[in-house]
Formats: structure tokens, sequence, C-alpha cells
DNA sequence: AGGTAAACCTGGACGC
DNA sequence: TGCGTCCAGGTTTACC
């Protein structure tokens, strides 16, 4: 389910909820996610207040006092709300982070859903990076970002301009939703190999990453099937999608039908006559 | 090292 | 209605 801007929307709707919160208790009814839930998260989360809800790529980290951070990672199907104590457990709620009432209000809980459990919530002790979190590429909304970026860094590499850009080494964030797009807006085909787009193509495409990306911000994300915000709001990009889930209709610049083929074993939608 | 494919898991859509 | 097949927003891991 979720690329940047879903996890983005994520956190923004959590931070104000959490931010200064006492965490009261922890439930793992379900510890076997993508990996084990490490034992600090239930030992060591509970009588801290949250000082903040940071992003790093698609990875959001829940600080607290002590220094230490909660890594969560949504996966594929994860979602996380901020709903009332009370509210019923469904299937697939996973994991329960207990907020204490703010004055005389009932208490808040923290909820993770995660049908398909490719989603993740690890453990980073104060002052250490996760090992996940190494290795990535920048950030695409920061200016260490840019086509000069892509150009010098794609040199010599064979796989597809696709598969380059969704390779979170090279830029995060940037997943098959958002590949599709930008190439599309790029005006570049998929499939050409990485090393063989031009210097200033490659600065269309990082130009075209950073406006979908940060429009789709402002739309609250993309909501294709179960995509909803802490707050339970689905989010609104799904409709300004061009290429994407669009294999067989026209092409909105040129009318010709979008292809659709596998690459990188994802399902990938352009147009041959407009990206070439 | 770069490139590719399998693997993890569940639910929904579809065809018969 | 039921069953089998295919597909899905991610990323690690193994192998060439």
């Amino acid at each position: 389910m979720p690329e940047l801007p879903e996890v983005e929307t994520t956190r923004r709707g959590l931070a104000p909820h959490l931010q200064g919160r006492l965490i009261q208790a922890v439930t793992l009814r379900r510890p076997d996610l993508r990996w084990p839930i490490p034992a600090e998260v239930a030992r060591d989360l509970p009588g801290q207040r949250i000082t903040g809800v940071r992003r790093r790529a698609k990875y959001l980290l829940m600080d607290v006092e002590s220094g230490d951070s909660a890594l969560l990672h949504l996966g594929m199907s994860g979602s996380l709300r901020v709903l009332p104590a009370d509210t019923a457990v469904r299937a697939h709620d996973h994991v329960d982070i207990a907020l204490a009432a703010k004055g005389r209000g009932a208490g808040q809980v923290l909820r993770f859903n995660d049908p398909r459990r490719f989603g993740s919530l690890l453990w980073q002790p104060a002052g250490q990076t996760h090992e996940l979190l190494q290795g990535l590429g920048p950030e695409p909304l920061s200016d260490d970002f840019d086509g000069d970026y892509l150009f010098e860094l794609s040199r010599g590499r064979k796989a597809p301009v696709k598969t380059f850009l969704m390779d979170q080494a090279v830029v995060v964030g940037v997943g098959n939703i958002y590949a599709a797009e930008s190439l599309y807006r790029a005006g570049i085909s998929p499939l050409r190999a990485a090393g063989r787009v031009s210097r200033e193509r490659y600065l269309a495409l990082a130009d075209a990453v950073k406006d979908i990306l940060g429009h789709a911000i402002a739309r609250g994300g993309t909501t294709l099937r179960d995509f909803i915000s802490p707050d339970g709001a689905p989010g609104y990009f799904e409709q300004e999608l061009s290429a994407y889930g669009r294999g067989g209709e026209p092409c909105p610049r040129c009318g010709r039908p979008m292809k659709q083929a596998n690459i990188g074993q994802r399902a990938t939608v352009w147009c041959g006559h407009c990206q070439k």
C-alpha cells in the first residue's frame, strides 16, 4: 500500500495525537510480523512520553524520552489509527499502544493493523541508527536529490530506469505507483536502461518525482483499496493518476492505448508514443 | 557489484 | 455458492 506520500500522510495524522503523550501499555496480539517484534517494545515503551514522530524513507520513527525509537513500516497493507481506547478489536489488529487520557477525557489507542503482515515494528536504541535505515538513498523532496545525482549514479547501469528509480538505495520513497507516474510525466520509457537516460531527461525526472510526491502528500496520498489515514480519511490522489492502473486505456496526452507489462516483477503502465 | 527472481502473507476480484 | 487462479501500494534474501 504505502509509498512516501502515504507514510508522510500517516506521520502528519499521527503527530498531533502522539506528541507529548504518555504511553500506558503495549499489547502485542500477533508479534510475528515481517520480523518478530523485539522485547523492548513491550518492555521499555510503557511509562514513557512520546517526544516526536519522524519519517525516514517509508519508515516511521516514534521517539520517546529515553532517546529510543519504535521503528514502524507499513509494508503493503499496514495502517495506523488513533482510536478511542474502547474501540472493538478487528481482524489483523496486531498491536495496540495505549495512550494515557489527557485530563479527564477517555484514553486513546494507537492501533496497528496489517492483513498481510509485511509490515514491521522494530526497535532503535538511543544514539543508534537501525540497520534497515543504513544504506538508504536521499529523501526525494530534499536538495540532495536532483537530476545530476540521478545521472551520475546511473552511468553504466543496465537495469530498467523504473527499477533504478524504485531502488531505495538510489532514492527512497518511490514505489510502484509514483515511479510509473513520474516516468510518464517525464516522458521516459520505464524499459529504458538507467544508464541510457540523458542528464537533461534525469532533470525532468527528478522534477517530476518531487512535484508528484509533493502533490500526492497535499491530497493525503493514494487510496486504491485500503490505505487510510490515522483519522480514518482516505487519500484523494487516485483520481489524478495518469498511468498507474490505466493499462489499455487511452493515454491522457495522445489518446493511444497505454501499454502494460511487468518490469522487475511489478505491473507497469506507460505510453509507447509519449515515453521513449 | 549489478541484476533478477523467489519468498514472505492475506483478501478480493474474477472465471468456471 | 464454491473453488481455483491471479493480483496487490514492499523489501529482504538468495542466486547468477
